[in-house]
DNA sequence: CGGTATCCTAAAAGATACTG
DNA sequence: CAGTATCTTTTAGGATACCG
């Protein structure tokens, strides 16, 4: 982690290995639309991961998810929008079920199905890991920072 | 999976219990900026995790670095300033070295330090995951766009 | 070669008003 | 209540030219 790059690992050889690579990291599922790039977009937009963990806890009508997310001091607030495009795009990958009681007006909650389950647990996996090693984070921006700053 | 939402799970005392869930969210590192939520937005972006990928694979100059993104099928390709802003974010937060040869010009190479190194292997579980269950995600959009289309 | 500066486009997200 | 429609803001990302 010094500055200890080995630069002998940089010949001509080791880069002919590169188009082995292109074509394992293709079967990785690495391109465009493609459920890994999909679902690591989701993971990482504004509002999925928390509707991921909110809905680990149980079943939440629209209204009350919404309210959550609010109050979870993460952001200001979703709309109502945004927050329907995500559970849809959640739902539309297998993530989430929407269950609707034909009343009037119709009362509408979401879970997560065993799938969605799963990929929350890989989520909190992660989460704990940098939670784990937030300090060793804080300290690289500092150093950086200080770094930069010193440059000019 | 099925219909089989539990809505009984909806009631006054269960919701009672949102500012317990709001104050455990919080210290689930879920606040902008905090190590989590910057750290998720990466995996979740363009290039990141592929960049990650890459480095995985040993040391890299900067344009050399560049045309192997673009040989991986999974995008065009990267912009010069896009990947200086991706390599330069992933230093600040400790997850890539930067290693300069003050020679004119000045031979940079990149490369993951060991926490960055743990963070692709999280990476790549996920990978592992989501490309385990790709045909589930798959047959649910299937399910999903068919049902939409029925509705019209 | 690596990096910066400038400009531009596309996509995500927010605000607000409206409907069944 | 849940969802849609419309408009505006914000941000990520790309194109290009230039500098040391």
């Amino acid at each position: 982690m010094k500055g200890a790059i080995d630069l002998s690992g940089i010949d001509p050889a080791f880069h002919q290995q590169v188009d082995l690579l292109a074509r394992d990291m293709s079967a990785h599922g690495v391109r465009r639309d493609e459920p890994v790039r999909t679902t690591f977009a989701m993971l990482g937009d504004r509002w999925s991961t928390l509707i991921l963990l909110v809905l680990g806890f149980g079943t939440w009508r629209h209204a009350e998810l919404r309210r959550v997310l609010g109050r979870l001091g993460a952001e200001e607030k979703i709309s109502q929008r945004v927050l329907t495009l995500k559970l849809r795009a959640m739902e539309r990958d297998g993530y989430v079920v929407r269950h609707v009681v034909p009343t009037v007006p119709p009362r509408v909650s979401y879970a997560l199905t065993d799938l969605g389950a799963e990929l929350r647990d890989h989520a909190t996996g992660l989460i704990g890991w940098v939670n784990a090693h937030q300090q060793e984070i804080r300290k690289a921006r500092v150093r950086f920072d200080l770094a930069e700053a010193d440059a000019d």
